[in-house]
DNA sequence: CATGAGCAGATGTGATCACATAGACCTATG
DNA sequence: CATAGGTCTATGTGATCACATCTGCTCATG
């Protein structure tokens, strides 16, 4: 009976490793809608027992990054059209208020970052690299709204990410164009001027972009 | 070594049960801020091993319905004002949402039964009953916003009304007004006259009140 | 009397096992 | 050949145990 095999990661719990990896690669769309998952797979990956396996897939499908049916299997969601317009529509309630509540502390530094950021989506685009875009583009809003200092609300945007994940991905893999982000130029230079109304209109117009692909 | 005790009870999982229980105490404020909570306790009185314990006190944790500590050990949050701001902040964003949406389906049965709930909710008032009138007053925003038929921006409602509370049992607790709701039926006249800034404005006034009681 | 060291009990974590059941595959029969 | 039934494997659930660590209390010492 081997019991604490890994005396040089005991930093932090088994369960909490599992948990984040599966939950960057849920929210930066690396699995795909419907994806199912077993609880001793996870094990047998990540070297552990059924035990953190188990309290990772709970904590996740808590968050509603993962569904679980009837029948206790559980696998990424397959979000209907209604259900990513609600959490479209959230992003955009949330997003706004957090953009709004960072602008006055939006300083020259922020901005540079921003613009640093906004690079790497644009080369991930240009690479048509789907999971580099949402990671980069979600790390955008996050340097953004981490400047609100509202870490409730931007626990209440992630978790949106996290449930939109999945879909993110089988989205933008059917996602044509190779525009550059035009709407974060627009949040940019809405910083700059310290314009919060065209702000809350460009982070709404980002955020619901999405949708717009959705629906054409 | 027994294993499935309990043959009456197959319809839902352990775990569930307790995490319904839990979750139930938490939101309507039956258990104080800062009160904290063992696993082998929740299994004591549930009757159940530690395992279903640790999955019900997983979910909540994550839900941010109780807090985690740097050694494991669980208890129900204790909020800090900026806190609490902000989760007023996005129940207003939320259900000022949620309430828009339901008003284009809010018939006559509707209003009626909000009327009934009211009562309720006026009778906990002058019984200085903080548990019934906090489960009273929820269920008064539940009836409205199921209206909206939209789950993800309910669920997300309900997650913020989980977190404050045991705070709100703390808040209403130091009361000592015996008004009648009056927000409510600020929202029950809105509703009846299809006016919709009325509504969104009455339900934010609603929302945020407790905030003022805060600051006062 | 105050304070700190040490001990004992309580508590969380993870592994393992027994069991029930769902899902898949295979076979037999119409 | 299609379909229904049965079997077998895979999977989730819950109980239990071993272990590490945290907490609180006691007692000795300054």
């Amino acid at each position: 009976m081997m019991v604490s095999q890994r005396p040089s990661e005991v930093s932090t719990s088994a369960h909490e490793r599992v948990y984040r990896t599966l939950r960057s690669r849920i929210m930066y769309g690396e699995i795909a809608p419907g994806q199912a998952l077993t609880l001793r797979g996870i094990g047998r990956e990540f070297e552990v027992s059924m035990t953190p396996a188990r309290e990772s897939v709970r904590r996740l499908v808590a968050e509603g990054a993962l569904f679980l049916s009837s029948s206790g299997r559980v696998s990424t969601p397959e979000l209907s059209n209604e259900r990513i317009e609600e959490l479209a529509a959230l992003r955009a309630l949330i997003e706004v208020e957090l953009a709004s509540r960072a602008l006055p502390r939006a300083h020259m530094a922020l901005i540079d970052r921003l613009q640093g950021i906004n690079m790497t989506v644009a080369e991930m685009i240009s690479k048509r690299d789907a999971v580099g875009y949402i990671r980069a583009n979600l790390e955008f809003h996050r340097a953004l709204y981490l400047r609100a200092q509202a870490p409730a609300m931007l626990a209440m945007a992630e978790t949106v990410w996290l449930q939109m994940g999945p879909t993110m991905r089988a989205l933008y893999g059917r996602l044509r164009r190779t525009e550059p982000p035009r709407n974060h130029k627009l949040i940019i230079a809405a910083l700059k001027a310290g314009d919060e109304p065209g702000l809350r209109l460009a982070v709404r117009s980002d955020v619901t972009q999405g949708l717009r692909m959705l629906a054409g």
